[in-house]
DNA sequence: GGCAAAAATGCATCTCAGGCATTTTTGCAC
DNA sequence: GTGCAAAAATGCCTGAGATGCATTTTTGCC
């Protein structure tokens, strides 16, 4: 990351980070397929963090509220606002395709993670889990993107609440 | 698509599709930059006349009303399913993270362009329109793995319309 | 037929992913 | 601490890909 920053995503080789890093070139493959897993690993964990959480929720709540709360207890749970590295990450991934193509598989990944995990939750509407899991994370994404685009002044949670409520009403008409 | 689906999408090289094609590998890279875009260039097309359809709607209708016409316009305009093809390129996507990657961010590229075709229009719950936007494009997404997973038994829009509908129950509860 | 623009090509270079064998480090029983 | 087996790290090598640049071929039009 900060290679990346001192010299650019793409003007920044395996060999560079790996000596930086005072590992072999070869080790660096062992550990990631690419320059783009690497950068991406601090969201890897992030979704961990978000399944585990989801987890832990009592079997009585409905899909989208076990989702909702997930989140909530996740994010309030930091003693600190993850700020610098996230929005790093993520103006870095607007600007290069190589790394906007990864992540979204990274999330396409999460999203089947996420659906096995409420398999067997109640559902309000009868509406499929995979829907469901799909617009709960375009609500996370669009919340940590209107953060980014307001500079990280407010609270993410507090956006990221904001963008769930809208979601809740409905998309008809 | 023929060169994948006879021996396998990562075992086709750029130099075999050139040949195949009679151009020369540099001409592939003129018009690809890398074989995933090749694979997915149907899809792009889908999407450019996805656009089109909607610049035509009526300014009257709502954002979310005009991208569920562009569809049932658009599908319905055909006169034969976009059968094979379509089953073909989605079910290679699956298998291949790196189509699936390429594919996601082709996808990502699509919800900006798309954005900024139903800014404007009237927008009943005050929604933002890339939240909307994007839940577009997950139920035509899920739609279509869908319509794959049936095996295309069914209408294609049929499929599409009915996960519109689920979309526009409420989600929350 | 001639000419300019666009398309296609060849070439060269830098980078990458990943298989395989080898060396180094680590964890643990004794 | 010593020895040993498993795990981690390394080095080397190959096939493939992306892309800049100069050159040749094709195309469209007067």
């Amino acid at each position: 990351m900060r290679l990346t920053v001192e010299h650019g995503f793409d003007r920044v080789t395996i060999d560079a980070i790996a000596q930086a890093a005072n590992i072999s070139r070869r080790t660096f493959s062992n550990y990631f397929a690419c320059k783009e897993d690497a950068v991406l690993h601090g969201e890897q964990l992030h979704h961990q963090g978000l399944l585990r959480a989801l987890r832990e929720r009592p079997d009585a709540e409905s899909a989208w509220t076990a989702l909702r709360s997930s989140v909530r207890g996740l994010y309030s749970s930091w003693d600190t606002q993850p700020d610098r590295e996230w929005a790093l990450r993520t103006r870095l991934a607007r600007e290069h395709p190589s790394l906007m193509a990864q992540q979204l598989a990274n999330h396409a990944a999460f999203a089947r993670d996420l659906e096995r995990a409420v398999a067997g939750r109640h559902n309000p509407g009868g509406v499929r889990s995979g829907l469901l899991v799909d617009v709960f994370l375009s609500a996370l994404r669009v919340g940590l993107n209107t953060w980014i685009d307001e500079e990280e002044t407010r609270d993410l949670l507090e956006v990221v609440e904001e963008i769930m409520d809208e979601v809740e009403t409905p998309f008809g008409g």
